[in-house]
RNA sequence: GCCGUUGUAGCUCAGGGGUAGAGCACUUCCUUGGUAAGGAAGAGGUCAGGGGUUCAAAUCCCCUCAACGGCUCCA
């Protein structure tokens, strides 16, 4: 009996029942049968050798496709598995899945702790079992026989993970000696794997629950060729130079101090002068875009935060109350900044012509943040939200939030963050009591939401569960230079404040009526933006965000006034910069402006005094000749123009 | 908070049971220079903190603190 195989160019072949995609692979070239690693067969990834026995839609898997490297590193977590039972017999199995680079495997290795001085050993002996070229047989089993299996074994993690699975589902993959309970699908042999190397290990809850046993998680990657691992490895050691805690202490940016206490940055006046300029910059965009500035203390009774609802959610992990001297009175660090702006609303009786009002802060709050939790200035103690709360007819959500949208849109745009994904976080259906409020404005929310992503056409993902207890959101994510993902810009739709403190405007048919409130943060902290703006510039920055923004560099001592002289004149035009008077050749003190990756470089010596001019020399590029102050001023300021294009 | 690793000069790091090293940075002097490191000298450390073992601890052990890699959490 033959069947009818169609591949992606629209092309059908006959093939007998029975065939595999490694076989049709063959049949096509044999170069590409070398190259194939799993197969799409309708729609579902498939082993390369299991038989396809009707009519199918085949699309072959190699290391080209994201699909294939799944499969391989899948593959790759088995070999892992097969490597650690050899070496340390009795280990127990979680589960060991591919991740976007790589793979991992949790193992319960009883008594025994494992360190990254044992990788060498798990690496060639994995190197060892993927050189006998072992297939990965798949074997679909009864469930009953994979409890006798794992009964056996004495793998408590696999009954558990098999308990949740039905009969007539399960499969079990061997290979060489080595047996798991495994979905699949696996690539042909192990022989494909030709460079290994395990990256880190880790503690890791089984089942992500905390209350269960914490496994040892060991992480690896691999690649069909030793050339791919090396290009790897090299990537990997580009990023670390881009890491933000690492560029944020070389360019004097900010530093933290045990004495200060941990997770509370200190900025240096670096790093101050470029925080002020991301300021600066949304609070002019944010004027434009209708918002009203407030501020608000860095402290508020409990009272405050009793009447929000968060004392009672979070009020144990913050930090505790700050008492006064005589009275009872407790006063709570602020955590956020609605509350104080809930009463900000009720100062005065607000109608529906004042709405939406929308008030700007940039606020800064104290969050006690697990101490394991703590990361540069990605995750932090005390850091500054560039909030904003607006207060709104039930009718103008969406309209306000496509306007946010907008507003994110724009400030990812002009610091280009052109690499981010939106994520919509709706509440988990399964569990409706974890949030407050009714379905119906949720349901409203939520496709209010929606609505207003697809209108402004954002490459969204949905997440389930994801909601705030209060109301949807809507993240904007970012990765930071080693792929670690971050949410930056947030737009979150509350209907819990407003009911909480009693929110009312009178309509249009004098009654009064409940507004609702929009809470959102372009940058999302100033913290984790600089953070995240530090790696996708490697702390070259645009010209008009840069801490200096030129370096006037005498020649000799002798030019030193004509340096002070053109230094105030630049001043004059809002040019940030310094004079380095050091006594030192001008060679140096252009390497050094460019390692503190200062822009311009003016270079100044007896013919700039003779002839009142500048030599300009500018970061990465090299000599621009010599001009006039003011011609360099023109050409600095239509830099910066550029950069604020649309502004 | 949990698992693992690390902590030596301002920075990057070497050393390792017999009381401390390099390069850069810093200070002083010489040098007054033309587009990515001029030369010399000097100063600088309770080897994260505390306890223990030892004749002797920066080194070995324990505790604490902090950082790093994950996990969990994230108003």
């Amino acid at each position: 009996m033959s069947i009818k195989i169609t591949l992606p160019d629209g092309s059908v072949r006959e093939y007998p029942a029975g065939v595999s995609s490694y076989d049709i692979a063959l049949s096509i070239s044999e170069g590409l049968a070398r190259n194939v690693l799993s197969a799409v067969v309708n729609g579902e990834v498939w082993d390369a050798n299991r038989p396809i026995e009707q009519d199918s839609s085949v699309k072959l898997l190699t290391w080209n496709d994201p699909e294939g490297q799944a499969t391989f590193w899948h593959s790759s977590a088995h070999l892992l598995a097969e490597a650690l039972e050899s070496l340390y017999p009795g280990v127990k199995f979680g589960t060991g899945p591919s991740i976007e680079k790589g793979f991992y495997y949790d193992v319960d290795l009883g008594e025994k702790t494992l360190s990254s001085d044992d990788f060498v050993a798990i690496e060639n002996k994995m190197k060892e079992l993927a050189r006998q070229k072992n297939e990965y047989v798949r074997q679909p089993i009864g469930k009953a026989d994979a409890i006798k299996y794992f009964t056996n074994k004495g793998d408590e993690y696999k009954l558990e993970l098999i308990d949740g699975l039905e009969d007539g589902q399960i499969t079990l993959y061997t290979q060489g000696g080595f047996t798991d309970l495994c979905r699949g699908p696996h690539i042909p042999n192990t022989g494909a794997v030709k460079a290994v190397k395990l990256t880190n290990i880790a503690g890791a809850y089984w089942r992500n629950n905390q209350d269960n046993k914490q496994l040892t998680r060991i992480y690896g990657i691999t690649f069909p060729k030793q050339k791919e691992l090396d290009e790897y490895i090299f990537q990997v050691e580009e990023a670390k130079k881009r890491d933000h805690r690492k560029l944020g202490k070389e360019l004097d940016l900010f530093a933290f101090s045990e004495k200060v206490g941990q997770g509370l940055p200190l900025w240096l006046p670096k790093g101050a002068m470029l925080r002020e300029r991301l300021e600066s910059f949304l609070k002019k965009a944010q004027l434009r875009a209708g918002y009203l500035p407030v501020v608000t203390p860095h402290i508020g009774s409990k009272a405050l935060y009793v009447t929000s609802g968060h004392w009672e959610k979070y009020g144990k992990d913050s930090f505790q109350p700050i008492k006064t001297p005589d009275a009872d009175e407790e006063f709570m660090l602020k955590p956020m900044n609605c509350p104080h702006h809930c009463e900000i609303y009720k100062t005065k009786p607000r109608s529906y012509r004042d709405l939406p009002l929308r008030l700007a802060e940039f606020g800064t709050v104290y969050r006690y943040e697990q101490s394991g939790e703590l990361h540069g200035l990605t995750r932090v103690r005390g850091f500054t939200q560039d909030d904003a709360h607006i207060f709104c007819r039930p009718d103008q959500v969406k309209a306000e939030f496509i306007k946010v949208i907008d507003l994110v849109l724009y400030v990812f745009k002009t610091l280009g963050f052109d690499d981010f994904s939106a994520q919509i976080s709706l509440r988990d259906p399964e569990n409706k009591t974890k949030y407050i409020g009714s379905d119906d404005l949720w349901e409203k929310a939520e496709s209010a939401i929606i609505e207003a992503a697809a209108e402004r056409s954002l490459n969204t993902v949905t997440e389930l569960g994801e909601a705030a207890f209060y109301g949807p959101k809507l993240d904007f994510m970012v990765r930071d230079a080693l792929g670690r993902k971050w949410q930056l810009g947030t737009i979150q739709v509350d209907y819990n404040l407003p009911n909480r403190f009693e929110l009312e405007y009178i309509g249009s048919d004098n009654q009064k009526h409940r507004p609702v409130m929009i809470h959102r943060a372009p940058f999302g902290s100033m913290e984790r933006f600089i953070a995240i703006l530090i790696e996708n510039t490697a702390g070259q920055f645009p010209l008009w965000l840069s801490p200096d923004q030129i370096a006037i560099l005498p020649i000799s001592e002798k030019y030193s006034d004509y340096a002070e002289e053109v230094f105030f004149a630049l001043q004059d035009d809002d040019i940030r910069g310094f004079v380095d008077h050091r006594d030192e050749k001008i060679g140096r003190k252009i390497r050094d402006a460019e390692i503190m990756k200062v822009p311009y470089m003016l270079i100044v010596g007896e013919k700039e005094q003779n002839d009142q001019q500048v030599s300009v020399r500018k970061k990465g590029e090299g000599d621009l000749g010599s001009m006039s102050w003011s011609e360099f001023s023109t050409l600095f300021q239509k830099e910066i123009k550029e950069n604020l294009a649309g502004f």
